[in-house]
DNA sequence: GCTCATTACTTAAGCGCATCAGTAACCTAC
DNA sequence: GTAGGTTACTGATGCGCTTAAGTAATGAGC
């Protein structure tokens, strides 16, 4: 244990350096317009690395008037490793352009997106949930330079999933349809806005409105549920998502169903274990490490250009077509 | 759209109510051994409201020398809903106390977590990983007062799920156990902690060590696993976690193998679709949300205390016992 | 040999806050 | 009636950095 070494400032760089502390913001910052002889580039640089030097981020936010810090607020369920590998995508575009993503979970009672802005005072903050006009005007005022939504509204592309599942399966011939839905009251908004996709789908295509079921992940509520559906002459259903739809499987096995022959079923999210379901789950997909990279690329071109062109909308859903449909 | 009004500073504030900004900061920090009375305080705090008015995070930590900011690193995979429940509850307890919670997601490359620290110039930073001497000597000289590795080695907790694992199929009376390794190599080093805590056990009981198979979330692959196990006499096997175990109960189904007649499974995480599972999946479960708690409850401590007291080391596992051991 | 640019820096100001050291007004005690 | 305490504030300073403005030294151009 070394003593609690003070941490070093750029003036002790400088010092060591034997030039002033601007020199050393100079080298530092690549600052344009500013000519900086090799050799003192090098003598600086090395100063750094002797002392492990790195600028402390709230007198370098304070003095420049931005943060270069991007907080990212991510609903607080439903965390798959869809999410991680969007965040990391995310975090990994925006390091490139020199920017700090943090992430902080929405939903916890305590601290607010704003409150968290303001105490990091992040320049910019991006959300995977839509947020509110109140939510966005607090940001501003929080300090935010910039303020992203996924999505304008959620809506569209949750709707959009919903519809994929229902035309998937209306396209396998499926005239009538059943919903599951999930059990977490906090997951109901979404559930909503997915099953709103599915109806819009069959009011398309001409059918009834599917036949929406509350379930939860148990195989004997899941048997009951599937019994239900055969009952009323849903052949396929949509599942609010994978693990819902995985469940589902194995309750109608339970209840000695089969998929798709008795009922077929659709998840969404493509987690890992989807295909390694019996039989292999149909989902719908998304690609969202190429949306984490276009939102980092929206980022970074507002925040050097002028007007934040509109972000990219759509995580650009698929069907996944396996054996359970 | 309003024009983006500048953002109130604390002089504003001080303009508003009539008043220093230096009783401003006495009225927002309650800082003791100042009298305020109500109504200046009444004016002052109306003044805020106003004018939504937010202390700048980086002025405020400059000024005072610590953010009251924690940095959480999280492992960039397996984010299970277990690690959410986590960080909601380690956000909840620290906010009470004033602090504010942002996560890392570890791993991508691009921002080093002394980088991440730095730049937000956190006070405290906090891992689910172990951290390395160095890191943490070096997140020091990023600004942390204080550094917090949930354990201080992470094996400990590690192989004690294997162990947990292992002794509650020997106490069913197994007496060759397989182990179930994950694909993902980063999971590599996590699985063979957990590994070794299976074997201690298997040592311990006067066993041979478990026969480690690679497996892949794959029916098939998993089907021929279960095979090789049978032929080799193994009667339970120990999976890295539940996504392992359910993967592998499927395949068992489809090579014609029941649990735990066949071959006993027992998981690790307790995720929700463990109890879904056919049979439901016996697996190691912990208490994350209270290491969240106490976990908070250290960094306070330690914060406005003295000397960093040790943090809560365990998580507490403990089995969850249903069918399918 | 003088001006004007360019290079390679430095000096000083100030970002928004916390905090220490006051200070003026009022009250009490003897 | 004045020393000493308390209440309710304010002024000034500085945290570590960026950045606008300045300067001394060198070279180019005529």
């Amino acid at each position: 244990m070394t003593p609690p070494a003070k941490r070093a400032t750029s003036a002790d760089v400088a010092r060591a350096a034997g030039v002033s502390a601007t020199t050393v913001s100079y080298v530092l910052n690549d600052t344009p317009g500013q000519s900086i002889p090799e050799e003192t580039r090098r003598r600086v640089l090395e100063a750094v690395r002797q002392l492990g030097y790195r600028p402390r981020g709230s007198a370098r936010s304070l003095a420049a008037g931005r943060s270069d810090v991007v907080l990212l607020s991510i609903p607080h369920l439903s965390i798959g490793p869809g999410i991680t590998r969007f965040v990391e995508q995310f975090a990994t575009s925006l390091a490139q352009a020199g920017l700090t993503l943090v992430t902080h979970l929405a939903g916890a009672p305590g601290r607010s997106l704003p409150d968290v802005c303001a105490a990091i005072d992040a320049s910019v903050v991006a959300s995977l949930d839509p947020l509110d006009d109140d939510t966005a005007q607090a940001l501003r005022r929080a300090g935010a330079d910039l303020v992203f939504t996924t999505e304008v509204e959620a809506h569209p592309t949750m709707r959009r999933m919903g519809r994929l599942q229902a035309e998937h399966l209306i396209d396998l011939g499926h005239r009538r349809l059943g919903y599951a839905m999930p059990e977490h009251p906090l997951l109901r908004r979404i559930a909503d806005d997915r099953m709103r996709g599915v109806a819009e789908a069959c009011a398309h295509a001409g059918l009834e409105p599917p036949l929406a079921l509350d379930t939860k992940l148990d195989t004997a509520v899941m048997a009951r549920a599937a019994r239900r559906w055969r009952r009323e002459s849903v052949t396929a259903v949509c599942a609010y998502n994978d693990e819902v739809a995985i469940a589902l499987l194995t309750g109608m096995r339970r209840a000695r169903l089969t998929a798709p022959g008795d009922l077929a079923v659709v998840g969404a999210d493509d987690i890992p274990l989807a295909q390694a379901a019996e039989p292999p789950l149909s989902t719908i997909a998304f690609d969202l490490e190429k949306v984490g990279r276009s939102l980092a690329d929206a980022v970074v071109a507002s925040l050097s250009g002028r007007k934040p062109r509109l972000p990219p909308t759509s995580m650009d859903p698929h069907v996944v077509h396996r054996a359970s449909t």
